[in-house]
DNA sequence: CTTTTGCGAAACGGGCTAGTTTCGATACGA
DNA sequence: TCGTATCGAAACTAGCCCGTTTCGCAAAAG
């Protein structure tokens, strides 16, 4: 963006000191970190500087200001690897969803909470987290679903974009609106009881439509 | 709260001029618009007062802070009131998310999209969303349930409140991730293929723990 | 009329933040 | 060695916002 990098890659003629490469890293953790901990609109750039024990100046030098680091540093963050292989479409979710939801690792859930407040108003942010964790997340659930049916253990399911958005959704809802990290037990009681019914074969998207045909066979009395 | 509050209902004497009340409600619905606009975290007492035509003063002197004039007048919107009976569990729930939604009056959903900013760190702001937003639709919710299964239309759905969590989670997300309102096609793909199937006897919670029964009925050729 | 309070408007002090600039020290190339 | 660019640190300007206070005026009660 800047013509420092435009020097840096062509290099005519360099005279003076180089830069740092590993104050470039430092930074952009300490942003990761400084955004987990008091979320983007109050991570501040001089925060940031002093956590990653660098000036302002070192910082304004690389990134035009607070958008462009955050979205640089979530940009470079690992993404989720682990393409689970369980040989169940149950433990392929559980692994699946444990590990975007980072049960154990609470870094990458508490960054994802911290660009809630940013996400509202800053549509460029909004595209490199969808970017940099729908997509990701959502191949992921496509290759673990084909799996399932190539192995016959379901039946093809024409909406996976959708039964992979439960898990995320839910999590992120209560999330935001309770301030507590996703709990295990949680989402064990999603894939259990809406999900993977939903990959049964008997409640394949045909509902309601007629809902005058309904087995009346339960009151409220005793079975 | 504070002590005006006491004077005013217990008319001892009351020297001077009186409070006008339409000031209240005028700073209140300022509030409201504000916060549709830009949000908790941007929302500024200077700017609430301005479009209301009032003074700063006039507003700190009923409420305290920020944090109290906006869960004062979040609290005070016009709950979702309509107590939906189509006659159709179907029916009743599209009347119901579309409202609770709001896919006609962006008002509602704008005021909600705004209170995120504030709800990840302000605890307070938290609760009195839980308690003016979820509660109510979780009670609505249920009601619908449970006509649907005195009616006989469906069984007895032991997880009313997670089914009630499906849609307005996935909302919400949709909402915050791709700052989109909510599309009443979605609410209904999302009606008909996850919450409606789950209703049925066939998908009741008894998921998966033994995948290797599976039916290996379908394959991807025709059935 | 006088007193007391509410009203809109404006100003003020204190605090925080962005982004720039300065400073002495350091590292690199010519 | 000399020039240049980087480094950390700090100072600095400018702006925004909060919460309080002041001011002139309007209304209600004695």
């Amino acid at each position: 963006m800047t013509s420092q990098v435009a020097q840096a890659q062509e290099s005519v003629h360099t005279p003076g000191r180089k830069r740092d490469a590993s104050r470039d890293d430092a930074l952009r953790q300490a942003a990761l970190e400084v955004l987990a901990e008091v979320g983007y609109d109050r991570l501040t750039i001089d925060a940031v500087a002093a956590r990653a024990g660098a000036g302002k100046a070192t910082c304004y030098r690389r990134w035009a200001g607070k958008a462009e680091l955050v979205v640089d540093a979530v940009g470079r963050m690992k993404a989720a690897p682990t393409q689970p292989d369980t040989g169940t479409l149950r433990g392929d979710l559980v692994e699946l969803t444990c590990h975007f939801n980072d049960v154990d690792d609470t870094f990458r859930t508490d960054v994802q909470a911290g660009l809630v407040s940013g996400l509202v108003h800053d549509a460029k942010l909004r595209e490199a987290f969808a970017e940099l964790f729908i997509a990701p997340r959502k191949a992921v659930y496509r290759a673990v679903f084909d799996r399932a049916i190539q192995r016959g253990e379901i039946a093809p399911v024409p909406n996976y974009e959708l039964l992979s958005d439960i898990v995320p959704s839910m999590v992120f809802h209560r999330l935001i609106l309770t301030g507590r990290p996703p709990d295990p037990a949680f989402i064990l009681t999603i894939l259990d009881q809406i999900v993977l019914p939903l990959t049964k074969p008997c409640a394949q998207g045909e509902a309601a439509q007629n809902p005058n045909t309904s087995h009346t066979q339960t009151r409220t009395t005793s079975s």
